[in-house]
DNA sequence: ACCATTTGACCGTC
DNA sequence: GACGGTCAAATGGT
């Protein structure tokens, strides 16, 4: 929350702000970018619920969809970089030697969370794999398991996992990918078991902590040092969508994003570059079954009548 | 019988 | 020599 925060007050830049700008990573430009467009098109809504007549119900919902996408696509990009976001120059520079040091072997690290008491089978990325060793690494009370792709004889991929649970908490696994598949094996499923959404945390069910372990979806490039403190990445990220939610998520419907898909516009159902992409992003890991979808009640919102939206 | 996992041995790097 | 990563024989499950 913080951390967008203060990126949406350098959207509202001043001169000085535009020369700090220049100096800021690309990452940094692209999610500032994003959030810059998602600022406009949230305009575009608020014009729209107050002259009403001038906008159509689907032209709300296209907004709305972009409106989404641009704020997904900066949430993605903050999930790649908020590590370097967040530091200081000096910080940067420090770790910009270890960072490349692991650069070297490419690798990546993210780390799921579960409480099923099934982890070991519920680590499942959607890919395959197969164990080829286990190792006990010094200063580490847990073993490190490590992990090839089942095609790597058949089809030559290279892809490689590392798996160790975490010692702060064991319900942590850490899991590091070195390499990138070549199999042209496309993750399965990745089942809500594996690594899931609870909004009651501590609760019944799967504990939050990352949706996806899927290199190609959610990787965050997490220095070892520093892989504790992706969990609170996680828990801000979710704040982020809370604060960027229109309801309170407890209360909410659930959002059906194929209705939604079918019926912005039939125009753009399948030819729109906008729709296919969304339904790429989405479907993925499509809230539809995912109670805890945060924007899941923004399809309600354009039913309610328009005085209803505002709270005086 | 086949396949995946386990586990001690081996190898390369520091 | 210590350590992490990989190999491959042994083992277990189907």
């Amino acid at each position: 929350q913080k951390q967008v925060s203060v990126i949406s007050h350098k959207t509202q830049q001043s001169f000085s702000d535009m020369v700090m700008k220049e100096e800021m990573l690309t990452e940094e430009k692209l999610v500032i970018n994003e959030l810059e467009q998602g600022k406009e098109l949230a305009n575009r809504l608020m014009n729209s619920f107050r002259n009403p007549s001038s906008f159509s119900k689907d032209s709300n919902k296209i907004l709305i969809s972009e409106l989404l996408l641009s704020y997904e696509n900066a949430m993605a990009m903050l999930s790649l970089d908020k590590k370097t976001l967040k530091r200081s120059p000096e910080r940067i520079d420090q770790n910009n030697k270890k960072r490349r040091l692991l650069e070297k072997k490419k690798t990546e690290k993210v780390k799921i969370c579960v409480g099923t008491g099934q982890e070991e089978t519920c680590l499942d990325d959607g890919y395959s794999w197969r164990k080829y060793g286990q190792k006990d690494i010094h200063g580490y009370k847990n073993p490190r398991g490590y992990y090839r792709c089942t095609h790597r004889f058949t089809r030559g991929c290279l892809a490689v996992k590392q798996v160790q649970k975490s010692e702060e908490d064991p319900l942590c696994y850490e899991i590091k990918y070195l390499e990138s598949h070549t199999c042209n094996n496309t993750p399965q499923s990745i089942t809500k078991n594996s690594v899931s959404v609870s909004k009651e945390e501590g609760n019944r069910g799967p504990k939050l902590l990352v949706t996806e372990e899927s290199e190609d979806i959610v990787v965050k490039h997490v220095k070892s040092e520093e892989v504790m403190s992706s969990i609170e990445d996680v828990d801000n990220k979710k704040e982020i969508f809370r604060t960027f939610s229109f309801s309170n998520p407890e209360t909410e419907n659930i959002f059906d994003w194929k209705n939604l898909m079918e019926n912005i516009s039939p125009t753009t159902t399948s030819e729109s570059g906008i729709t296919k992409e969304l339904s790429s992003v989405f479907v993925v890991d499509s809230p539809t079954d995912d109670h805890d979808s945060c924007f899941s009640c923004l399809e309600n919102i354009l039913d309610l009548p328009h005085d209803s939206l505002w709270i005086k």
